[in-house]
RNA sequence: CGGGGCGUGGCGCAGCCUGGCUAGCGCGCUUGACUGGGGGUCAAGAGGUCGCAGGUUCAAAUCCUGUCGCCCCGACCA
């Protein structure tokens, strides 16, 4: 066995060493349509829980949740003049009902639609096409939707996770009488991404706007989260769009306002997908696998019994249920504690190292010798694979939920701390090309101004403007490629 | 769509150039024994239309033609 149970490790190959932390954990795995993915159970366990804090999150800030059709008309994705620009090179498009056997027992698709369907790349236009319909005076406003499903982007280069033909997400959309209050509102869903990124998933994250380039079609501003990887690449974790009056005035969404004047709406969509999921991965994990932060982990801990004789198993196994049972009473960030005891009859080495590479945050094992001191052998995976701690049984429903707030907070600092590392303010363009060329290029923090010179700059070096971040003081500069004034610095870096 | 590569048990591969016994190997799987605080050892066993279609031949995983699919590198992207 190589030293790591992860191989590749990152230094030697960081996509294939992600490839086999998917593989290694069960998360997913390729399926028979090109471009998509099979979510396992441990995988999809991992969406479920970020979709239940995201979705009390949402809740709390005043939304409610409802469910629009996968298939929209052609001719409502034409209505936006960027949307379609932005869309129509990927989209899977529906064109018959049916299907007939012909002579060779071959399926035939008959039945043409007189309109095609496209598969929601989104759901702007589809939506928007029922809130014209939904509002009428201001006092229906605002509208606060959020709807969780599936799309789909004919993307060319499928990556699990990161980047696949159909993803799940979620995808908020309102409807404002004033742009102050949906401008209000896009900021607002930002910083729910942005808490549930760095409380929950521990991942630390930059806000701020995209340049005009980067945004997503139809928008007038984008608003995104942006991520280091461990290889330095910046990984869009989620983005809120305000959208202006330019679908409203598109699909012809108005309301009376107090004063009896129509006016258009004012409009913003955000969301996050699986993707996230990438993201967890790649900001966490090591050579021996997938690191989950426990508050996001489906299983906090997992207790594994340890015997050999018949006699052994049964009072080891009554102590792992009843160790089960108080760690179950006690709770870590207010819920309950997730734990399960693993009594399956395969080899104790392999039960310890798939649950290494799972990345369960604590393995509580017991065997005869630890029943007879009352203690239970406690294994951290943020700590190495051997390192052990014997912890008293009747102290451990207290001191679980410190070790996971620890480990927690450890991770999020580690992932802060790695960032900062690799993170720089550059003065000039040739600096720029300099540490671009390096290896170890992260994030630089660079003025730029909002121009196309820039990005000509920018593109042979495979390098985009991530965001310009909005959180912090910063000092005002020149532009590096235009000389322009600029208020602040951007973030420039690679990116998934 | 342009450039490169690959299709052989669940996974990873060898064999192909130079056609020839019953198509091999590693991992995994099943069963048993010895083990037992760490993915152990040994033994037995299950599992294959060699991507597909045609052709050449006494004989094709191997040679020829066609075809389908996948992967990697570019353009696109949550």
């Amino acid at each position: 066995m190589p030293a790591t149970a992860i191989s590749p490790t990152r230094a030697e190959d960081y996509p294939e060493w992600y490839q086999q932390v998917v593989r290694a954990a069960d998360l997913a795995e390729a399926s028979p349509v090109r471009g998509c993915m099979v979510i396992k159970p441990q995988g999809y366990a991992l969406w479920e829980r970020m979709q239940a804090i995201l979705d009390r999150m949402f809740k709390e800030t005043g939304h409610v949740n409802a469910y629009f059709p996968l298939f929209i008309p052609l001719s409502y994705l034409e209505q936006e003049a960027k949307h379609v620009e932005g869309f129509a090179k990927e989209c899977a498009v529906v064109t018959h009902h049916r299907l007939e056997l012909g002579p060779d027992g071959k399926l035939i698709p008959t039945g043409k639609l007189e309109e095609p369907l496209v598969v929601r790349p989104t759901s702007e236009t589809i939506i928007g096409a029922m809130y014209a319909k939904w509002i009428q005076s201001w006092r229906d406003l605002p509208v606060l939707i959020n709807q969780w499903a599936n799309v789909v982007r004919w993307e060319m280069r499928p990556r699990v996770f990161l980047r696949t033909t159909e993803f799940l997400w979620q995808e908020g959309h309102t409807a404002h009488a004033t742009r102050a209050e949906a401008e209000e509102e896009t900021r607002k869903m930002l910083e729910v991404y942005a808490t549930f990124a760095e409380r929950d998933l521990a991942i630390p994250v930059i806000k701020g706007p995209k340049p005009a380039g980067e945004r997503f079609p139809g928008a007038v501003d984008t608003l995104s989260i942006e991520a280091m990887m461990q290889d330095g690449k910046a990984l869009q974790a989620g983005t809120s769009h305000f959208l202006g009056q330019n679908f409203a005035k598109a699909q012809n969404i108005k309301f009376a306002s107090a004063s009896g004047a129509e006016e258009f709406c004012w409009t913003t969509s955000w969301g996050v997908s699986t993707r996230l999921i990438g993201a967890l991965i790649m900001t966490h994990s090591d050579d021996d696998g997938l690191v989950v932060p426990p508050r996001i982990a489906p299983h906090h801990a997992v207790i594994l019994p340890i015997s050999r004789t018949d006699e052994e198993r049964a009072a080891v196994l009554d102590a792992c249920r009843g160790l089960e049972a108080s760690l179950v009473a006690a709770s870590f960030a207010g819920e309950a504690i997730r734990v399960k005891t693993d009594a399956r009859d395969i080899r104790g080495g392999d039960k310890v190292w798939q649950y290494v590479k799972q990345g369960v945050p604590v393995r509580i094992e017991i065997g005869p010798r630890d029943l007879a001191a009352g203690v239970a052998s406690v294994c951290r995976r943020d700590r190495g694979p051997k390192e052990r701690e014997a912890i008293p049984l009747a102290e451990l429903p207290a001191r679980l939920p410190a070790i996971l707030a620890e480990m927690q907070q450890g991770m999020f600092e580690r992932a802060v701390a790695f960032r900062e590392a690799r993170s720089v303010r550059l003065g000039s363009a040739d600096e720029l090309t300099r540490y671009f060329a390096g290896d170890d290029a992260g994030f630089a923090w660079v003025h730029v101004a909002d121009d196309p010179a820039v990005a000509a700059v920018l593109d042979p070096l495979k390098v985009t403007v991530r965001c310009i971040p909005m959180d912090g003081p910063d000092e005002p500069g020149k532009c590096v490629v235009t000389g322009r004034e600029v208020g602040r610095r951007s973030v420039l870096a690679r990116a998934y």
